[in-house]
DNA sequence: ACTAATGTTGTAGG
DNA sequence: GCCTACAACATTAG
């Protein structure tokens, strides 16, 4: 579900509202999505304030008056804002965890479990290994970074240490706008075509985040919103489709066991 | 019944 | 250590 044009449509949607409100009780529903000690993480969450929520690749970072709140979305994770004044808006049926305040009540619902929303007293570890934001890397960084991993590009792409926040749909997006083959070796890659993946990715994430992010399945903002970018997919999901610039139908293989998607006459070998 | 799904992690082998 | 392939995690939808 989420990649980082939804999870920071997420960011933006959540923002208003929790900012400067307390955590009156906090309930924790899955030992797999919230680990520890659900006892330490409940008390720890109560008359917690929310100062800031942010974002770096695809990790959500609430931050407390005390300690910081980590969301990761993982493949269906949604945060869900319930407003106390009525205007119902999109019922999550996995809720995993719930955090009250006056006005209205924070849900994380996530059917596969594969999120995280977990508490810490300390800025964790996890944020280390992840790389420079996607959105905002600047080209020297990205060429820099790209010489230091091999292997297929497809497969550096979604390795979340070289850039946060890329996945599946936008990485397929990104090679097609750049006209390069997913299993090319990113030790071949010319400048100049480094130059142009680096435009194409913020040209496509920026674009992705005005549409508010791709709803493919059920994603949707903590309003219940969908997003609108999926139809602007040029490859992703659109296997024997005829491509947009040459016709020829689009293929899908297998990389790094994501399927993947891209014109075998645009994009070559 | 079978397959694939927006993600990450752990294992084994090269 | 880095890369690849594979399995696993858990659930839903086509």
């Amino acid at each position: 579900m989420p990649e980082l044009p939804e999870v920071e449509t997420v960011v933006r949607s959540v923002a208003p509202d929790i900012i400067g409100k307390t955590i009156r009780s906090a309930e924790v529903l899955s030992h797999r999505v919230t680990r520890g000690d659900h006892a330490v993480t409940v008390s720890s969450l109560c008359g917690a304030k929310i100062e800031t929520v942010g974002r770096r690749g695809k990790q959500i970072l609430i931050h407390l008056d005390r300690g910081l709140l980590y969301v990761h979305l993982g493949m269906t994770g949604k945060l869900l804002w319930f407003s106390a004044a009525g205007e119902k808006t999109f019922s999550g049926k996995h809720p995993r965890a719930i955090l009250h305040f006056d006005d209205g009540a924070l849900y994380y619902d996530d059917p596969r479990m594969f999120g995280r929303f977990e508490y810490y007293a300390e800025m964790p570890q996890l944020l280390a290994s992840v790389g420079p934001d996607a959105l905002t890397v600047a080209l020297a960084d990205f060429a820099t970074r790209l010489t230091r991993h091999r292997g297929r590009i497809k497969s550096v792409l979604l390795n979340q240490k070289f850039l946060g926040g890329i996945g599946n749909i936008y990485a397929d997006e990104l090679l097609f706008a750049s006209r390069v083959h997913p299993l090319a070796q990113v030790s071949r890659l010319s400048k100049a075509r480094v130059e142009r993946m680096h435009v194409h990715l913020l040209e496509i994430l920026e674009t992705a985040v005005r549409h508010k992010g791709s709803s493919i399945s059920d994603y949707v903002d903590s309003g219940g919103n969908k997003g609108s970018f999926q139809q602007h997919h040029q490859v992703y999901g659109r296997a024997g489709d005829p491509c947009s610039r040459c016709g020829t139908p689009i293929r899908r293989i297998v990389v790094a066991q994501r399927g993947t998607h891209y014109c075998p006459r645009c994009q070559r070998a």
